[in-house]
RNA sequence: GCCGACGUAGCUCAGCUGGUAGAGCACUUCACUCGUAAUGAAGGGGUCCCCGGUUCGAGUCCGGGCGUCGGCUCCA
């Protein structure tokens, strides 16, 4: 059989040879650094035979970045680690242990629970494994042997995977322990330089909140030290982009433990807020849409009648009122329903742009607070769209532009994608209903012609939805934007039209916001910018520094001169060096300073952009590129 | 909500095995009047998250609650 080189050159092999033979053929060098077979572009153990006519590229211990022979590493990295917790924990289970993005993690139920302290310790008989030396070796099996042999062992998870394991089942050993795994692994434990724990966690095994919460140890290895090393400085410096930390820091924001996932917004941070607001408002305006105004409070029957008390009731803030109960709205679209149905409306009237964003409550669970991006009072920068099912695709077709629209502004496409999101299980709605709601929206995305990823099942119980995420400065993705087609609740409401045949028809609504929450979307501004906003979000665009009394006088008047210029702009009159104020303006992450001394005038400004890049500049020419910077 | 960790001055943090708290920055006052990332001195400031328990005595030990952080689940 022959297989081809990345060269291009073929390579002659015996008929069942192995990835392994095949690099012992190129040289032993090379058979001794493989780590991984890369085979017709598929990742695969370098113990598999190969086909015959494939193309073979090997990669080694030298391929230290590339993500397939990382996960190889780490994957080898956590059947270690499950190694070293059965003979340091005798009696534990074992459950899973994969690799993921930046690491691994395996999955055990644990006799007694452990701590984080008891980590170390683990550590270290990791280390000694390693120092000792592993190798894995594969084998196949058939599936009634795999059962018995795990549940001999009492690993009931293990004999879980087998029995909804599909194809062969394989197991990998090393030391004294035999793992059920589809491989890939490592030869041996020699490329693993640099492994650490880094965490416990609760974890239910698979993922269902019904199942046994099993202990999650996680944990990271590279192959080199150096490597460990730049990724924990990584990890280092986008904690200091938290939004968590940069928002107090700069007085954007606070939190206050009496209301938990509340924001309490200073004079800066409402600078941005109106920023995104004026933007809101005005896009708005050009694309249709009409603001209205609709209560906060509700007698929860109208949600009972949308649909949503059913599955949300529990996240509801609820007041009592008399005899009834009310809560605090969750979301707007019953209410634009409502004021939908004020009038008998005619198709001509089509389609309806309904845009409002008003502060809404949701009592989500206290372990999943986190700052702005997940709150419980938050302000979607909701609309909902009433239109004929031929209006849809239009519609939809403007939103994406909205949202690229957006996205440009703010130079986030880099950190955002889509996911379409189909039926969940306890649907509104026949399964009839949603193949054409789904249909609708996959033809839409598809049109965009951006790459999505399909989350089946993770659609609103009215409809299937496009969602945009964005990742935060630790890579976290956030839902950010949503589309959302409704075929169910404009029903449950009531919502008609007079059609041209003069019959009542029901509109579809397109719910849609698409910073999502103005929360959420400063959050991730603030982390995305690392608190070095651009000039037309900065709350301080421009502070002036008198170098010494004398100065602070001209200085005074020529903050009020760019303030009445709609510029942002405050003076640092404090009887400090002037070090001091240009290092804490600095520190604020203030686009421009001016110093203004006695070389100064209005011809001339001693202009600092943040960073220390000096100019001279008259007034007139900094306010003409301050307008030219959207200031 | 669940697993693990943490909670000391406005902020960042120190406080060994129990003996009623400390630094830097910030703040106030005074001196300096300053040219592009920290001038100096003095001073004020604390229910050590809350409630209970153990103890002669609790920031420190134990229990419960609240909040925060890392995950899991959830996210209309």
């Amino acid at each position: 059989m022959n297989v081809t080189l990345p060269d291009g050159s073929a390579l002659e092999l015996p008929d069942g040879a192995t990835a392994l033979d095949a690099a012992r053929a190129i040289g032993p060098r090379l058979a001794e650094q493989a780590v991984l077979a890369r085979v017709n572009g598929e990742p695969r153990d370098l113990r598999r035979p190969l086909p015959d006519g494939a193309s073979l590229q090997l990669l080694t211990t030298r391929d230290r970045d590339d993500p397939d022979a990382l996960y190889v590493l780490r994957h080898s990295a956590a059947h270690l680690l499950a190694e070293a917790v059965r003979r340091l924990h005798p009696g534990v289970k074992v459950a899973i242990g994969p690799p993921i993005e930046n690491g691994f993690y395996y999955d055990f139920e644990f006799p007694q629970p452990i701590r984080e302290e008891d980590l170390a310790a683990i550590e270290a008989e990791v280390a000694r494994e390693i120092a000792e030396g592993r190798t894995w070796e594969r084998t196949e099996i058939d599936r009634d042997e795999a059962r018995a042999r795990f549940e001999a062992e009492g690993e009931q998870y293990k004999m879980e995977l087998v029995d909804t394991a599909d194809g062969s089942i394989s197991l990998y050993t090393q030391g004294d322990f035999t793992d059920l795994c589809r491989g890939p692994h490592l030869q041996d434990a020699t490329p693993i330089k640099a492994l650490k724990l880094t965490g416990l966690a609760g974890a239910y095994w698979r993922g269902d909140e019904n199942n046994t919460q099993l202990t999650r140890i996680y944990g990271t290895a590279f192959f080199t030290q150096e490597d460990l090393d730049a990724y924990l400085e990584r990890l280092e410096q986008a904690r200091a982009s938290d939004h968590r930390r940069l928002g107090p820091q700069l007085d954007l924001f606070h939190m206050s433990e009496f209301s938990p996932g509340a924001a309490l917004w200073t004079p800066r941070g409402m600078a941005i807020w109106n920023a995104l607001e004026d933007l809101r408002r005005r896009e708005n305006a050009k694309r249709g849409y009409l603001e209205v105004k609709t209560p906060l409070m509700w007698d929860v029957e109208l949600w009972k009648r949308s649909g949503h008390w059913e599955k949300y009731g529990d996240n509801l803030f609820r007041i009592e009122h008399g005899e009834s109960l009310y809560g605090l709205k969750p979301m707007n679209c019953p209410g634009h329903m409502l004021l939908f149905n004020t009038k008998l409306r005619s198709y001509r009237e089509l389609p309806i742009r309904f845009a409002e964003a008003a502060v809404l409550h949701r009592d989500e669970p206290t372990g999943s607070l986190h700052g702005l991006t997940r709150a419980r009072q938050f302000s979607q920068d909701d609309a909902h769209v009433f239109c004929t099912e031929e209006q849809i695709e239009d519609e939809i077709d403007a939103m994406f532009d909205y949202v690229g629209f957006l996205y440009d502004r703010f130079g986030v496409r880099e950190i955002a994608h889509a996911e379409l999101a189909t039926r969940p299980d306890d649907k509104l709605g026949t399964d009839e209903d949603w193949e054409r709601t789904e249909g609708i929206l996959r033809t839409a995305v598809e049109r965009q012609g951006i790459p999505y990823r399909v989350a089946e099942g993770e659609g609103a119980f009215y409809g299937p939805k496009i969602d945009f995420f964005m990742n935060d400065a630790m890579g976290r993705p956030w839902q950010m934007g949503t589309i959302q087609l409704d075929g169910q609740q404009p029903a449950r409401l009531g919502c008609v039209y007079t059609g041209p045949d003069n019959r009542e028809h029901m509109p579809y609504v397109i719910h849609r916001a698409l910073f999502g929450s103005l929360e959420r979307f400063v959050g991730i501004l603030i982390e995305h910018y690392g608190g070095a906003f651009p000039t037309w979000l900065a709350p301080i665009q421009v502070r002036v520094l008198p170098v010494a009394e004398p100065h602070r006088e001209e200085a005074r008047s020529l903050a009020a001169a760019l303030g009445d210029a709609s510029v942002r702009a405050d003076f640092d009159e404090r009887d400090e060096t002037l070090g001091k104020r240009i290092r804490e303006a600095e520190l604020e992450k203030i686009p421009f300073t001016i110093v203004y001394g006695d070389r100064e005038s209005e011809e001339s400004l001693a202009i600092r952009g943040h960073g220390g890049e000096q100019s001279q500049e008259s007034l007139v020419n900094l306010l003409a590129r301050l307008a030219t910077l959207g200031a």
